[in-house]
DNA sequence: GATGAATGAGCGTTCATTCAT
DNA sequence: TATGAATGAACGCTCATTCAT
């Protein structure tokens, strides 16, 4: 068999690969994985249940490399090989692009928060998860400082878990929902968060 | 001998019923709902798998009454019967009261967000759900308003965010997760972002 | 405990033995002997399941003990001590009586019959069955021979059929089914078959 | 190796369901349908039980699909498109038949019998039931008429009846029933019923 | 005599996985 | 590469039966 061949049968593995991911990450999505039955995938992939195993070891294995894969395309979608500290406008323009990269991946990020709660997901990819989350952590950090927070491990938790809410709501959200309106609220509560130097109003519990 | 009374039967019934719902509810949130057998919350209760049938109509019913039972005891633990606005304490009691009841009932909670990413969760209470969820909102818009916010719906947005982010940390939390520093951030940047009069610095993008 | 007492716990475990017999012959004939649950049983007679093994033995047992009871009672409503030859107003009144029994204890037929159709009803009763219905048939074949037939044991076979389907009409009909004619064509059709000379119309297939 | 053609696998199918059928049917016939498992059926043919439930949808399934089939092969047989009426002959050969296609397929008859006896069967297929017994009904009926009987509803009634009782007798009959002399007799008693003008001996009842 | 909680075997059914073709 | 028939373990659930009271 000539290379040329071998190549276009690669090219067709790889396709039919993504094919059957893609369906399998709606149902999981939509159903859950437990509720998802192979028989289900390979219907909706219009291929036959055996092919599955031809491509994948298990069902198993099927969420572990959506997964894997989900994680590398969201990592690679930041550049965060920043030297400095961030601008205004950088920190904003990051803020509006998760968010984008959220609701236009929705179906994985409902398999993920699904996982999460489940699962300690760092766990799941140990080192690779945190060397991942590291720099962008240590940007946010540095940025909140610069900006003159007086508490910035505090700011970075207030912060943290708006985003975390607001990209929980817009995984969960309708179609209907003011998706623009969440998205400047949170980028202009941020703001608010790092450069108020009020007392605190709280008396330790 | 004469059967036991009826009373004695109630008893039975109702501590049954619950270990039944306790063990369910501790596997429902580790492994979800659907990874869970009948067979395993009956062994782990240290009963017989038809046993179960004799206090639940289904699986399903399991679930709607652990959902039913926790929906109850969450909202009877909150005093919304509230004339007038919230003091500063007042609010930061209502936050700190919702992050103790949260804790101490981590697996609901795991349960509760699991299936409010899957299926949108007012779907499943429909009536009841705004019914009870309203008032609270309502209150904590008043307060918002009160505190001379320039824009409450943006910052009932934020401070809802972050609210379900922080809880969702909460749940998903190890042992070792700094649950009163958290606590005590989340409340300081909620009252940063009520009484922060700044100009947005965002332009619609 | 005085003697008396000791009669009135009888006739009270007489009573319930029949109230359970009763309840459950409604049962299997409605729903069949299989499909109907000891749970039903008690329920519907409006006693505890358990109580059911005070009286019976097992599921089983009920039906046997119903088996039996039921065959007791329609033959002793026959009298068959008979000596000479039936007249045939004698045997107009064994039909109808006959379909009379029948209708008022369709339950107990439609068991019968589904019974016989499984197993072969001779066997079940060993002896008895045909110690109870030999006089019976001599009886009417001594009335077939007296009424001139020519072939008494072909006329038994026709005749015995168009009884055996004309109860069976009985049993599986509805409330508007027109059980009086059915009745007068019956007792017709089998003095015809009995009186008619004529040669016979087949000849051996 | 290239996959098996559609055709070898329709083959495949059709052989197996045969085969589930038939055994199926002599499980339903000889212990009833409710006291048939799926487990039993699959084991006595050859297979295992979840392969069952790929070739059937339940195992009510399986039982409507035995009945239907077995209908349709019945009323295939009886070439009903009678203009006329019948000859005597044809009278005779059409009862032969009937004994002859009951004989045949006794498993068959003996669910058909069981059945009827629970549920009224018109209702279980309701119009096609109708649509297929009544020119039968009709053509009989006809015959009846033309062989000059005093009252044809009360002679259907008395043939209807005996044929009903003579078809269960076969069913429920050992391998030692005497089948031809049965037949012939009830031959020769529809003709005498049909034939002759005797007055009733009956008064109402 | 009477109750119903409790058991355990078995039911109908589903489904991840294998394998001959 | 691709198919779908086939398997077997496990599922949710039912029910005849037992037993402490």
């Amino acid at each position: 068999m000539s290379p040329r061949s071998s190549k276009q049968f690669d090219d067709i593995r790889k396709q039919k690969k993504k094919l059957i991911m893609e369906t399998a990450l709606e149902l999981f999505a939509e159903q859950g994985f437990h509720a998802t039955s192979v028989s289900q995938i390979a219907q909706k992939a219009g291929i036959s249940k055996g092919l599955t195993y031809n491509y994948f070891e298990s069902k198993d294995d099927i969420l572990h490399e959506i997964i894997e894969e989900g994680f590398k395309s969201i990592y690679s979608n930041f550049d965060i090989n920043h030297d400095g500290v961030l601008t205004d406008d950088e920190y904003i323009y990051f803020i509006r692009q998760s968010f984008r990269i959220i609701s236009e991946n929705r179906n994985f990020w409902k398999l993920y928060f699904t996982i999460m709660i489940q699962h300690n997901v760092a766990n799941l990819f140990e080192g690779e998860y945190i060397e991942k989350t590291q720099p962008i952590l240590t940007t946010l950090l540095d940025f909140i400082k610069a900006k003159g927070s007086s508490d910035p491990e505090a700011d970075i938790l207030a912060i943290g878990s708006m985003l975390k809410g607001a990209y929980l709501m817009v995984v969960t959200s309708s179609d209907f929902f003011p998706a623009d309106k969440l998205e400047n609220a949170i980028i202009d509560a941020s703001f608010k968060i790092m450069q108020s130097h009020n007392k605190s109003k709280i008396k330790q519990s």
